[in-house]
DNA sequence: TCACTCATGTAATTGGTTACATGATTCC
DNA sequence: GGAATCATGTAACCAATTACATGAGTGA
């Protein structure tokens, strides 16, 4: 039920549900993401619950748009979501599972090529969320200490991305130590030999 | 289709849908969940495609049971699932959404309340894996250095979330005190009156 | 006898993705 | 004329959850 209430988040502004899905593809899908075949039918949804109110507008470009906007209800159904306590739901991280079975394959270099590919995507995902922090500081000064409250909260969810990938590059470098003492045990001195023939190569 | 290649990797010993449950349950659940109502029917369907072999047996106690064990077709599938690039999907966290559209709320107090809440969540996972770290610390004294390379990879799906939850901590840490620091501005000296007149209280 | 655990399943519903269908306008 | 963008939707399908149904044995 969540997609509801991030629409009806987004719609403090009146918006269609194209712009719905632009904002959401922006700025809201680092922690959720929604297609534009569910967007819609969740408009009408909400609309029939009473939570937003819709009317007719003409588009400059195209077609016209059906523009959605909340009603009190709407509101207050925001509000609650907002005051009550943090919903959680458990994550399916399809690569852990991959990792955790990858004994199988008895093979530290194809672990090693898995880690770099991991360590890769959130890379770049890191590099993305810290673009936004430095387009964040260039338009406003105040940032982060000064922030009025409304963006402070915005900011704290930036924030928890930031710490977590931070702490998902570290994993992946220690993970890739790890592989590495393994694959080249190349320790003080004459220990190598054997070394190499305990690691089965 | 992950739960297939998940139920596979767990089918390397022979077991029934409900011990997979429990397997699931005690090991896979930090980063993969799944109910009775669909490891059955996924395991009918595994059988179906010839990726696994049931037979009937004999319980203890309670009705028969029904045992199912891996074919080489279902080891090869989970060998090319395993050699095949990380899978990482869309992760969807209510939490943050909540948090990224407080603003609304105007009550900085709430989101302080907020990320306490947040935080013993997190907390108490951490504690989780930190005791299972131990357990494993105190059942091989080869941990972590020495362990043979099949645990090695239980040991690094492990680390992630050690990794990851500490960073959480840290997140939420940071937040309380950046919410501190606007709801008590104690600054040096005279400031505080003016100060706690402009946070509006 | 009752609660609990072992054990297997089906049905209904929800939440979400992918594919498909349509139509207007603008820019090259 | 054709590609891109703006714009709204439906249909089919898939993954997963919740609720329901059943049945046998164990121990208090």
């Amino acid at each position: 039920m969540s997609l509801d209430h991030v629409l009806l988040g987004l719609l403090r502004e009146p918006a269609s549900g194209y712009d719905l899905k632009k904002l959401v593809d922006e700025r809201i899908c680092h922690f959720w993401a929604a297609e534009l075949s569910q967007i819609y039918p969740t408009l009408k949804r909400l609309e029939k619950r009473g939570l937003v109110r819709s009317r007719s507008a003409v588009a400059k470009r195209g077609r016209g748009r059906r523009v959605y906007g909340l009603t009190p209800a709407g509101r207050d159904e925001l509000r609650a979501w907002l005051g009550g306590p943090p919903h959680f739901a458990a994550e399916r991280m399809a690569y852990l599972a991959q990792l955790y079975f990858m004994g199988e394959l008895e093979d530290l270099h194809q672990t090693q090529r898995f880690f770099r590919a991991v360590r890769e995507r959130f890379a770049a995902k890191l590099a993305t969320l810290a673009s936004i922090e430095r387009m964040w500081a260039a338009a406003d000064p105040r940032y982060p200490q000064r922030l009025p409250d409304e963006d402070l909260h915005v900011h704290l969810a930036l924030r928890k991305g930031m710490h977590s990938l931070q702490a998902h590059l570290e994993w992946c470098d220690e993970s890739l130590t790890t592989l590495n003492e393994r694959l080249e045990p190349t320790g003080p001195g004459q220990e190598t030999a054997a070394a190499v023939h305990q690691e089965g190569l």
